[in-house]
RNA sequence: UGGCCUAUGGUGUAAUUGGCAACACAGCUGGUUUUGGUCCAGUCGUUCUAGGUUCGAGUCCUAGUAGGCCAACCA
């Protein structure tokens, strides 16, 4: 028995640092905190592993915490979006929580640090307030209402929740440090006035208290222990250690906030606003489009939990800037998809092929594997015949000796069939071809044993029965932009980068075994790639949506010329 | 003119905490193959710069350079 020693990230290496300085393993407690106010997106997804693969790992409970401290822009819609993507990567949360369930606490805590003198209410405008707060180089000056008494700012603060003011007139601010070099220290917003209904609380507050002052207090009321966030929440740990301190009691967990660099994928956009513009302006059709960054758009292109757990796991986690290439992500599906897709037949752009030998009105159904690299995956029938289709691509009249495939005078074989040799081909006006005539060799069927069965041919094509194929709309997604970083840019904006070509849709010919399909079913059409049935699809008319082509040695060899 | 963070191959992460720079992807070469897929083998690095400490530095120190972040009644 070998031990390798496991490589850590930087964020386990901190547990595993607490782990031998007093934490005990029992008290590990992580969390994911998600605001309710759009789709989780594959950033997110990154987030999710990170947090549920460390409790996983050490045995900890991870809760699912809704951070709804604005209900200006949160809605219930999300949080079933969020909990249904959150299950579906396959995790599972210890507690449902929400920061709104905390309302109350937050209030008599905040009630404590106006008594003590470190919270006021302050009744200035917003511009005035900013103009106070100095520059990062500047320090910053009191507000005339710093220093105003303690029983007048718990009255002001019962009457702001009592509902007698209007939006904007009041806040509540903690007493820090107006000259701090962290301008988050400045005096932060602890609650402001929203006269707007809430999700969950519905009309029983008027007064919402912000992210940093709620945050740090719901990681310590769920005893979290570790808080992970991302980078650009570093200046706030000044303010969640502050905040914390106020309310901690010796015998608790007090939680520990870290952050780490967000993780950046080549060739899309991950912000709320941007992902929203794509569907407002019909770029794409709506937040689970096939192209769609989001775990919806994501499982609907037919990705899988794993892979994508898969792809969190090989990206790891670290603390600097990032650009992962979206083809890593490609890769994991792959991957994955070798593995359980069953392999079948489908022809996306169809070239007539008749074998002149074949008799007429003759049928046989050919035995095809289900998986090649899985002996459990069994086998099934397909229909052969006298017509049938090929791709168009897989047959030219004249190739140099690289094209492995029908070329006239050359010999292929049809998989899991016969080999067949092109004597003719017709075209029309255009000089398109239309028709290739071949004839096959009846004695070299597939699996017979015979002979001619062994013979090696330089190429294998897919192909289908033309009288047996089921018709069915194939969705082709390419990139959605053409820029592997189409928002960093200050010229121009990440619209102009969109890929006009990001969707094709086409009608393709599949082999009849997929008749009875289902939504979400994954398939290798050979030689072209990963498909997916897509949720539009119907008995009568079956849609399948391209998850990601084979990788292509081909391409590239074209390519090079 | 302030503060905080970061810097390792084309990309993303490691490096037993100061001891021969590793893994995956991508690339390139071959082999296998009834998918130009899969699989197998091989190949591809002056650890941002300059000093310093040390027998020994990717790791520690100093300075520099580059990039990111920091002022919303957002999270």
């Amino acid at each position: 028995m070998s031990e390798e020693r496991e490589s850590l990230n930087f964020l386990e290496h901190i547990i595993e640092e607490d782990l031998q300085t007093g934490y005990k393993k029992a008290q590990l407690r992580f969390r994911f905190p998600p605001e309710p106010n759009g789709y989780l997106h594959i950033g997110h997804a990154s987030s999710i592993c990170l947090n549920f693969g460390l409790g996983l790992r050490y045995g900890a409970p991870v809760n699912l915490r809704f951070d709804d401290t604005n209900p200006a822009k949160e809605e219930q819609e999300f949080v079933d979006a969020i909990k249904r993507d959150v299950e579906w990567l396959g995790y599972h949360w210890d507690t449902e929580r929400y920061a709104s369930d905390y309302f109350d606490q937050l209030y008599d805590w905040a009630v404590l640090l106006i008594k003590e003198g470190k919270a006021y209410i302050d009744s200035q405008s917003s511009e005035e307030m900013a103009t106070q707060k100095g520059t990062p180089t500047e320090a910053g000056s009191a507000s005339p209402f710093r220093n105003r008494a303690v029983e007048e700012n718990l009255e002001l603060f019962e009457s702001m929740k009592a509902g007698k003011f209007e939006e904007g007139t009041h806040v509540l601010r903690a007493k820090i440090d107006m000259s701090s070099s962290n301008m988050l220290m400045r005096d932060p917003i602890m609650y402001r006035i929203l006269h707007k209904a809430h999700h969950r609380t519905n009309t029983d507050w008027c007064i919402y208290p912000m992210y940093d002052w709620t945050h740090g207090e719901s990681d310590y009321i769920e005893q979290v222990s570790h808080s992970f966030c991302t980078l650009e929440f570093a200046m706030h740990r000044d303010l969640y250690d502050w905040f914390l301190d106020q309310v901690y009691e010796e015998n608790k967990m007090r939680p520990k906030q870290r952050e780490f660099a967000r993780r950046n994928l080549s060739h899309t956009v991950v912000s709320k606003r941007k992902l929203a513009k794509l569907v407002e302006s019909g770029v794409v059709s709506s937040w689970d489009d096939p192209r769609m960054p989001t775990i919806s758009g994501l499982r609907r292109r037919g990705y899988t939990p794993q892979s994508i757990r898969n792809f969190a796991d090989t990206i790891g986690i670290a603390k600097r800037e990032n650009l992962i290439d979206v083809s890593l992500l490609e890769f994991h599906v792959r991957d994955h998809l070798n593995k359980i897709a069953p392999r079948v037949m489908g022809v996306l752009n169809p070239l007539k092929v008749v074998l002149t030998n074949y008799p007429e009105g003759e049928e046989e159904w050919l035995e095809a594997e289900n998986n090649p690299g899985d002996e459990n995956a069994g086998s099934r029938k397909v229909p052969f015949s006298r017509e049938l289709y090929i791709e168009q691509e897989d047959f030219k009249e004249e190739a140099n000796r690289k094209f492995f495939r029908l070329k006239l005078g050359g010999e292929v074989r049809l998989k899991n069939g016969y080999i067949i040799k092109a004597d003719s081909c017709t075209k029309d006006t255009n000089g398109n071809i239309t028709e290739v005539q071949c004839t096959y060799d009846p004695k070299s069927k597939s699996g017979s044993g015979s002979e001619e069965s062994l013979r090696k041919v330089k190429g294998t094509l897919h192909w289908v029965s033309v009288k047996h194929a089921l018709e069915a709309e194939i969705r082709i997604y390419d990139r959605l932009f053409t820029d592997e970083s189409p928002d960093t840019h200050k010229d121009k904006d990440f619209i102009d980068f969109v890929n006009p070509e990001s969707l094709e849709v086409i009608t393709g010919y599949l082999e009849p075994s997929l008749k009875n399909v289902q939504i979400e079913d994954r398939v290798q059409f050979q030689r072209l790639g990963y498909f997916c049935v897509d949720p539009d699809s119907t008995a009568e008319k079956i849609v399948f949506n391209k998850t990601v082509g084979l990788r292509d040695t081909w391409a590239k060899i074209t390519e090079k010329g």
